[in-house]
DNA sequence: GTCTATATTGTGATAGAC
DNA sequence: GTCTATCACAATATAGAC
């Protein structure tokens, strides 16, 4: 996991602490989930009280707000790479989007179901993770859009363990990729 | 909201305490989100001590269960509602869908983002609010999975606030139904 | 930068009287 | 069927000593 702080800088002592505390909390929430998530749990994992914990951060908040931050980050690491890789279709696309939320479901929900706060967030990093969707869409947003709908509800469901136990989950993946991805340029490959 | 009790019976004034419970649960989770119903919360409505409610309910995991069951039940009638005016497109039963979720954001969220207790249901309610879907698309159950999957990612995105504030939720709507439902009888209306 | 002590607030649930 | 009293537990965060 990268945990480069979000305010970027290499400020000494400190800043290793304050990483420190963010790659816990992010092992801590994949581990066990958002309630595994306690000051108390992160500063167990560090041999600290919980009160030293707020003395690199300031509230419980920023740690979210570093994890989000970290989390846009890897997905677009993994659609870069996999652009790099000629691997720039639609459905190639899909399958890293899955398999990268499947990989972090806990990290997942938490960038995905409450609103951004885009307002601390590194600029760009929303922008960056979304790009090469919207390019193998051609720059259609509305199509991207509704992919990345699609795509999300999928994962979400497949999360949330909310298809009934018999569901072909692979199968509708195919037949809504499809349908989707041949919406803009119907009957020529899609790039 | 219709309040039927899971176990269906009539068994006099219990009975209609329990449904008083459910009742007002479903409202201050609608009303205050999930953080709010608590069985505190619950009793004070109901000018009662919070112990009280525990010799009507076994605990708070049964007033889930029934909020669930209901949530169901009010789905299926929407889409038996449109389906008795004529309304028996894909079109139409994704338009229901997302109005009702818009309306009990909370109920909708609780009814989807944890696994189903399926065990615990009356028999039949989760299979009645997906049959209108699965016979618009002529029984293609993947088809009719992708269709609640993309449904069910754009209500989600909207709930949480996701999308960035310019997008053009109506048209996702649009280019990801249109893409979905034309993709089993390409050029005939689907029906 | 870490500690102890503590404030503050909350939760679901049970025992037993009436 | 309702009450009072209470258990058992947990959380984030601050004050102030060292």
């Amino acid at each position: 996991m990268s945990t480069s702080s979000a305010t970027g800088g290499v400020e000494g002592g400190i800043e290793d602490r304050r990483d420190q505390i963010i790659t816990v909390a992010g092992r801590l929430l994949e581990e066990q989930g958002p309630d595994g998530v306690t000051m108390r749990a992160i500063a167990a994992e560090l041999d600290i009280r919980a009160p030293s914990l707020y003395k690199h951060i300031a509230d419980k908040r920023e740690l979210e707000v570093a994890l989000i931050a970290d989390a846009f980050r890897q997905q677009a690491e993994a659609f870069e790479e996999a652009a790099q890789a000629g691997e720039d279709t639609i459905e190639a696309f899909a399958a890293r989007y899955r398999v990268w939320a499947l990989e972090h479901p806990h990290l997942y929900r938490l960038m995905t179901d409450r609103p951004l706060p885009r307002s601390e967030l590194p600029e760009g990093v929303e922008a960056r993770a979304a790009r090469p969707l919207v390019e193998a869409f051609a720059g259609s947003i509305d199509h991207a859009r509704a992919a990345w709908a699609f795509a999300h509800g999928m994962v979400t469901l497949e999360i949330a363990e909310r298809f009934p136990p018999d569901a072909d989950i692979d199968a509708a993946w195919r037949v809504g990729f499809a349908a989707i991805a041949s919406s803009t340029k119907p009957a020529i490959p899609n790039r």
